[in-house]
DNA sequence: CTTTTATATGCCTTGACAGGAATATGATTG
DNA sequence: CAATCATATTCCTGTCAAGGCATATAAAAG
């Protein structure tokens, strides 16, 4: 479970992290506010902790925790090759595809001959 | 296996779409260049494909497969609320997980005090 | 100290999925 | 047609992780 990919494979912690982006969220308010169970919570929570991607504080009985960004950044740069296949020229994108499907029938389910 | 979260987790799925992300290429190819079984390699093509992460061309009897981004897209839209963390100057950042650290949670659900 | 509140941990079951080996499908060539 | 090349599919097995439940730890309040 190290990489940052198999982490965020999981809705929950998916939901989690999206929760703790807007603003650090004690244990008890993000099992109500996501409304899964407590040991569901911690246990994802611990996940999370150990790969990096969230830190905790104490404060009473209360452990609040917080977004710890760095290992996404992983995430965000394996991304960066396919960004140019969406942004900036799609002309050269769309050029690109075209002639790509111009070989053979759209889709390759044609018998072609 | 639904989410493209869930399918980019598996490393060698990564390795195959940063493959195609340079060129696209035939599963033999892929069998070559990555150095893996072709069977796995088929198998991981057939996941990506009814993920709608790839498409192929069928070429003789080759089978040549490529980039669909799109899918990826919902991944980089949900790493979106986290760039501000890395992001631009870390001194508004800074700012920021001090205010959180300051409130006590913009709840209202707080047991009075 | 006892009880209550907040969070963490352990155990167990279940299901999903990756990998390997063998085999099936399908197209190509002779 | 048979032989061959390229890819897909099936079956089996081991692993690993998520969820539920009970329980442990720890701090606060009475």
């Amino acid at each position: 479970m190290e990489s940052s990919f198999a982490i965020i494979a999981e809705p929950n912690r998916r939901a989690i992290l999206k929760l703790l982006a807007s603003s650090e969220q004690s244990v008890g308010e993000i099992e109500r506010r996501l409304r899964m169970p407590q040991t569901s919570v911690s246990k994802h929570l611990r996940v999370l902790r150990e790969a990096g991607l969230v830190e905790s504080r104490v404060e009473a009985q209360r452990r609040v925790y917080r977004i710890r960004p760095e290992p996404l950044k992983e995430v965000d740069a394996w991304l960066d090759p396919f960004r140019r296949f969406w942004s900036a020229h799609v002309d050269a994108l769309e050029r690109h595809l075209e002639r790509m499907e111009m070989e053979e029938g759209p889709d390759g389910k044609g018998k072609g001959k």
